[in-house]
DNA sequence: TGTCCATTATAGCAGATTCGTATAGTCGTC
DNA sequence: GACGACTATACGAATCTGCTATAATGGACA
């Protein structure tokens, strides 16, 4: 059973007369004609009765209209699905992610990312960052963003460093100074992360070395928590300056020394092959987090 | 879009490697490539990754296989459908008839025509013979049966004669004579069908010519009703042999003089082709009709 | 009745497609 | 470095497709 055979069936049971459906699929009559006569022929079926020189469609050809019409349906859509893959269109995306690019920044870059793409289907999920880097390994994701360091290296891996900065109210006596230092810091209220983050560690170093006392008030899971501390008045803190920037609107950032690194990645599966669609969400969030 | 490029896509999808993918459609490895090639190349899809000469499907190739494998099923599918409307398994059958014969002997008929094809619709519609015609003239049945004389006749239209038998008790005095006319039922108390039938109209000639009174006790619309009275005693009464029969177990039937004819015809609609199950389903009908 | 018109069917041919064989290329493994 | 497993390309034969030309059929109408 070939299509060209089912499209000559519908356009001639559509359009009654073969002539017709030859213009209608822009081919000869002939052509029609010997399309009908083989599909009858391979069906076995007398699909239309040839009385006085006009074909009169048989109830058998009722009954297996109904299926063929369905089947080239269905080869119409699978084009136009392929169309739509091809365009981008259509597709895809999980994300596993941690939290604080998660709750902002992402859904951000996703709305505008699905601009243009009625199809898309978009799945991002929220975990720590070991727990991202396993999911990753299991290869149910598109993509993945968690903090360094991680436990082990993915081979496919974009880090991004930034060099953290110091958040506090405007109104804050220190908002004066152009950089801060621990020294400036000694024994003003602070907000962190939690003791097992990166920026932790290097935090309490940092101050250790400039020896100054390091008055920790607040711990957060999140940044955006700590950003909502600092705005409240509750201390000072330190955020990365890029995925942290929805946060820290309405407060005042200063350049910290020493450099407290923050780095985060765009992890790729490893053993699968990434999609076009992934590609190409990459740039745009590369391009956000390179800003 | 080519089956066969569906094909291919389909099984090397399902088996991983062209080599094997070639087997199973029993084809040759490059016969796979060459598809493949052009599938990639007009649906403008990456699909396959080469990666060390051998092939890793990308996520548009997943993507694109729910749809493939959905286009190939319909297509299959139709094919199938074709092979059941051929063999007789699959197909319809809309009959009007008229009450008596719809009550028992068509239902009878249908489920043994039914056996053996899974896929049957039966669809009845009881009327009384004058609208069973204007159904016909609507050409929304393959098949009607209608008692005779129609308002005006149809073409194609297969009539069934029969003499009525007398039916009473075989308790009955009259169960003895081995022939039963008008004189033998003078005054007898009858059950008969509505003054409209043409059965009616031939019983009061009968009746008028043998100079013997008809002595009607009920009036019936249906032959089935009809046999009931009788079989409670209320009277006697004529039907015809071969559609009432079912009717008539347990009643003394005997030829009554003069003919009573009672006639039935099956009817085809005029301008539509008659399906292969509708002429099948007229034989057997036809050879109960005859018996 | 004969002619015209609209339709379908058949024949023959050119081009496209399909699919095989032969063969080359690639990569991992031992 | 040879082997094995796989994919890609070249080329030719068979098949399929779809065209033009033409025949055949039957209805409409003078």
């Amino acid at each position: 059973m070939r299509l060209r055979q089912l499209e000559c069936f519908r356009a001639l049971m559509l359009h009654g007369t073969m002539t017709r459906a030859a213009e209608l699929l822009g081919m000869s009559q002939p052509g029609i004609s010997t399309m009908i006569a083989g599909l009858e022929h391979e069906t076995g079926l007398t699909l239309f009765l040839r009385r006085g020189g006009r074909l009169q469609p048989t109830p058998e050809a009722k009954l297996f209209y109904v299926e063929a019409a369905r089947a080239l349906e269905a080869v119409e859509n699978a084009s136009r699905v392929a169309a739509e893959i091809r365009s981008g269109r259509r597709g895809h995306l999980a994300i596993a992610a941690y939290p604080s690019i998660s709750i902002k920044l992402l859904p951000r870059l996703l709305s505008q990312f699905a601009k243009g793409r009625p199809e898309l289907q978009v799945k991002i999920i929220t975990r720590n960052s070991a727990t991202v880097r396993e999911l990753v390994s299991t290869q149910q994701f598109d993509l993945a963003v968690a903090e360094l360091p991680l436990d082990y290296p993915t081979s496919h891996m974009e880090v991004f460093s930034y060099d953290c900065m110091c958040m506090l109210p405007h109104a804050h006596p220190l908002a004066k100074l152009k950089q801060i230092t621990p020294d400036d810091l000694d024994g003003v209220p602070f907000v962190t992360l939690f003791r097992g983050d990166p920026i932790y560690q290097q935090l309490a170093s940092a101050f250790s070395e400039y020896g100054a006392r390091w008055n920790v008030v607040a711990e957060t899971e999140f940044f955006s928590t700590a950003c909502q501390l600092v705005a409240e008045g509750r201390g000072v803190g330190i955020v990365d300056p890029v995925v942290s920037k929805p946060f820290t609107e309405g407060l005042a950032m200063r350049p910290f020394k020493p450099s407290i690194q923050s780095q985060i990645a765009i992890l790729s599966p490893t053993h699968e092959a990434p999609s076009q669609m992934a590609l190409d969400f990459v740039k745009l969030l590369r391009r956000a987090l390179r800003a």
